[in-house]
RNA sequence: GGGCCGAUAGCUCAGCCAGGCAGAGCGACUGGCUCUUAACCAGUCGGUCGAGGGUUCAAAUCCCUCUCGGCCCGCCA
C-alpha cells in the first residue's frame, strides 16, 4: 500500500518538490513509456457552484506540474469533470457564468427536481446558456482555473464513456466481475453476489440505475429500480431494457482507476475524504484487477471559510471570481502554495494578514529584506511559481493603505496620497505607479465587503455639520494657513495641533471635526498627510464650510 | 468502536523528514517623530511547542499512551 500522506514531507522548502521526486521515481519504472508526457490529474463533480476550496484540486496538481516542467519534463495537466455522476440533490445555491450567485428559487427548480438521478450532462442547464447542468458548472471550473493562471485540459467523463474510451475498461470489469466484486467487498460491506460494477442509464427515464439483471459481451440488461441515496429515494420507472457499455457508468471506486488507466495518470492530489476510502480501494483495484501501477497520490487538507466548513448547502461558499475581487491572483496562489497537510482557514476579515505575508515573502525573494535562512530559502524556491515575471522593482502598497486609498475614485489623488505617504518612491515611473495602484481596487472591495476600519469614503459634498465658534474659527485659520504656506504633510499635521491649542479646542475634537468634514466619520487616517494630498481648493472650501 | 491526519506566541505561520539555544511576521504595549488617529522609527511583552510517559548527554523533533478537532470505516462521489 502506498500511503497518500507521506509525500509532503519537509525534505524540501517546497512540498511540490517532494511530490515531483515521487513522480520521477514512478516514471523511471520499467513498465512506463519514458517518452510519454507526465500526466497530472485532478477532478471534481460539477454538482454545483465550484468554490474556492475546490481549487485545491486544481492548484495542488498545478504546482507539481510546474516543478516537473522546470525539471525538463513534458507535463499534461488533465482535469476530469465527473459529469456522468447523477444529480442526487438540488444545491441551495447556483451561479451563472458571470459569477453571480443565485438561489434555487430564482431558477426553474422544478425542471431540476424532475431530473434527479440523471447524469449531470443529461440535466438541462437551469440558466439555459450551456448544453447541460454539467457543462455549465464545468465551464465555471474552467473559468476559475483561468483566473488563477492555470492551464488545464478539461476532460468530460461523459465523453470518455460515449466516445468509447472507457469501453475496454468497462468490459474488463464486467468480464472479471467476480474478482471485482470480491475486491470491492473488502472495502464495502454491501457488495454481494448480485453486485455488478456497472450502472446503466435507463433508456426510458434517463436515470442511472443500479439493478443489472444480465451481462452479455457488449451489453447489460437492467431493470430501472428505486435508488436510495443521501437518505432519500429516487424512484425508478420500472423499465426493463438493454444498455451498451457506453450507456452507463462505472461506480466511482472503479471509475477512478479507469481514469488513471485511460488517461495514463502519474500523479493525482485529492482531498482527505478520499484518503481512507477511495484511495486504498482504488489502488487495490488498479493493481489487482486492472494490472496497473496507480498514480502517485497526495492528500491535501481542506480549507475552511471564515472558520466554518465550505458548504454549498449551508451557503458558506465563496467562488474564485469573488476572491479575485478581493485579492491579486499571486496572493491566492501563495495561499495554495502553503503546506497541503495543514488545514487552513480562509478568513475574509483578515485577508490583510495574508497579503502582508505575501508581500513579505516577495521582499524576501527580491532581497529587499533579510530574513532567517529558512524563510529566505522558502521564498527563493516558491516565489517564482507565484508570479510569472518576477520584478524586483515592483512596488507594493500595503493592503490596508490601499484600502484607504479607495476612499476616492480619483486615480491622480490616489497616486498623490500614496506618494506623499512614502509608499511610492519618488523615482517610480508611470508603469510602476499603475502596477502599485492596481491593488487599490481589491483592497477597496475588501474594506467595503467587510465594512472594516479601512472603509473610508471621501465626502464629495459638505456633510451636515454643526461646530461651535471656536472650532469654526480654528478651521478657518487652518484654511488660511494652508492657503498661505502650502505646507507639506508634517508641517500641516503639526499646525493642526498648534491651531487647536490656540483656539482652546480639544485636540481630539478638532481632529474629529476634520474627519467629519472630509470623511463624514469620527476617525480616519492621519490628517496632515491626508489633507496635504487633497486638492488645495477643495480643502480650503471644505475647511471654510463653503462646499 | 477501528483507522488516518492535524495541534508551536493573542492571530497567521515557519521549524519536525535527518534530535543540538523556542523562531518570524502581524497584533498588543511602551517610547519617538513639535503630533491620541493610516504610515514610519526604536524597544518591550508574549510559550507547559495539546497532556503525560519513554529513549537520549540533549526531544517541538524519535517511540508509547491519552485529550481535542477534522476525515474515513454505510450509500454516494
Amino acid at each position: 500500500m502506498t500511503s497518500p500522506h507521506t509525500l509532503a514531507d519537509r525534505r524540501y522548502d517546497f512540498w511540490a518538490d517532494a511530490a515531483a521526486d515521487a513522480v520521477e521515481e514512478r516514471i523511471g519504472s520499467e513498465e512506463r513509456d519514458p517518452d510519454a508526457p507526465i500526466v497530472i490529474k485532478g477532478g471534481i463533480s460539477p454538482s454545483g457552484v465550484p468554490h474556492f476550496g475546490n481549487m485545491n484540486e486544481v492548484m495542488r496538481g498545478h504546482f507539481v506540474a510546474e516543478v516537473l516542467r522546470e525539471r525538463g519534463h513534458e507535463v499534461r495537466h488533465v482535469f476530469t469533470t465527473d459529469d456522468r455522476d447523477p444529480l442526487r440533490k438540488l444545491p441551495r445555491k447556483l451561479a451563472d457564468l458571470d459569477g453571480n450567485v443565485v438561489g434555487l428559487g430564482e431558477v426553474d427548480a422544478s425542471a431540476l427536481g424532475t431530473n434527479l438521478g440523471k447524469a449531470y450532462t443529461d440535466v438541462p442547464d437551469p440558466f439555459g446558456c450551456c448544453n447541460s447542468y454539467g457543462d455549465h458548472f464545468s465551464q465555471i471550473i474552467r473559468q476559475s482555473a483561468d483566473l488563477l493562471g492555470v492551464d488545464i485540459e478539461i476532460v468530460s467523463n461523459t465523453d470518455l464513456y460515449e466516445d468509447g474510451t472507457f469501453e475496454p475498461v468497462v468490459r474488463h470489469a464486467l468480464d472479471d466481475r467476480a474478482a471485482a466484486r470480491d475486491l470491492l467487498a473488502e472495502y464495502q460491506d454491501k457488495v454481494d453476489e448480485s453486485y455488478v460494477p456497472f450502472n446503466p442509464i435507463c433508456a426510458n427515464c434517463g436515470k442511472i440505475t443500479e439493478t443489472v439483471t444480465d451481462v452479455a459481451d457488449d451489453a447489460v440488461d437492467y431493470r430501472c429500480t428505486d435508488i436510495e441515496a443521501g437518505g432519500q429515494t429516487i424512484e425508478g420507472c420500472g423499465h426493463e431494457g438493454t444498455a451498451t457499455l457506453r450507456e452507463g457508468k462505472l461506480p466511482w471506486r472503479f471509475e477512478w482507476p479507469a481514469q488513471w488507466r485511460t488517461l495514463g495518470v502519474d500523479f493525482e492530489p485529492f482531498g482527505k475524504d478520499h484518503a481512507e476510502g477511495s484511495w486504498p480501494s482504488g489502488e487495490h483495484i488498479a493493481r489487482d484487477l486492472l494490472g496497473d501501477d496507480p498514480p502517485v497520490p497526495m492528500v491535501y487538507e481542506w480549507f475552511t471559510l471564515n472558520g466554518d466548513a465550505f458548504s454549498s448547502s449551508e451557503g458558506n461558499v465563496v467562488m474564485v471570481s469573488e476572491v479575485l475581487d478581493l485579492l491579486e491572483p499571486e496572493v491566492v496562489r501563495y495561499f495554495f502554495a502553503k503546506n497541503p497537510k495543514r488545514a487552513r482557514d480562509f478568513d475574509i476579515e483578515r485577508l490583510d494578514q495574508l497579503v502582508d505575508e505575501f508581500d513579505r515573502f516577495e521582499r524576501l525573494y527580491v532581497g529587499e529584506i533579510d530574513g532567517e535562512e529558512q524563510e529566505r530559502k522558502r521564498a527563493e524556491r516558491i516565489y517564482p511559481f507565484l508570479v510569472a515575471d518576477p520584478d524586483a522593482d515592483r512596488v507594493r502598497i500595503p493592503y490596508t493603505f490601499a484600502a484607504v486609498l479607495g476612499m476616492t475614485d480619483d486615480s491622480g489623488l490616489r497616486e498623490t496620497m500614496a506618494r506623499r505617504s512614502g509608499h511610492i518612491p519618488a523615482d517610480a515611473d508611470a508603469e510602476q505607479v499603475e502596477a502599485a495602484l492596481a491593488r487599490v481596487e481589491q483592497a477597496r472591495n475588501w474594506a467595503v465587503r467587510t465594512d472594516n476600519a479601512y472603509n473610508y469614503r471621501l465626502a464629495e459634498s459638505l456633510p451636515d455639520v454643526e461646530f461651535d465658534d471656536a472650532t469654526t474659527n480654528a478651521l478657518a485659520d487652518l484654511a488660511d494657513f494652508v492657503e498661505a504656506a502650502s505646507p507639506d504633510e508634517e508641517t500641516l499635521q503639526g499646525e493642526i495641533y498648534e491651531i487647536a491649542r490656540e483656539h482652546e479646542v480639544d485636540v481630539g475634537d478638532f481632529f474629529a471635526a476634520g474627519y467629519r468634514l472630509f470623511l463624514d466619520e469620527s476617525e480616519g487616517p492621519r490628517l496632515g498627510p491626508f489633507l496635504a494630498a487633497l486638492d488645495t481648493t477643495f480643502v480650503l472650501d471644505r475647511l471654510r464650510l463653503e462646499g
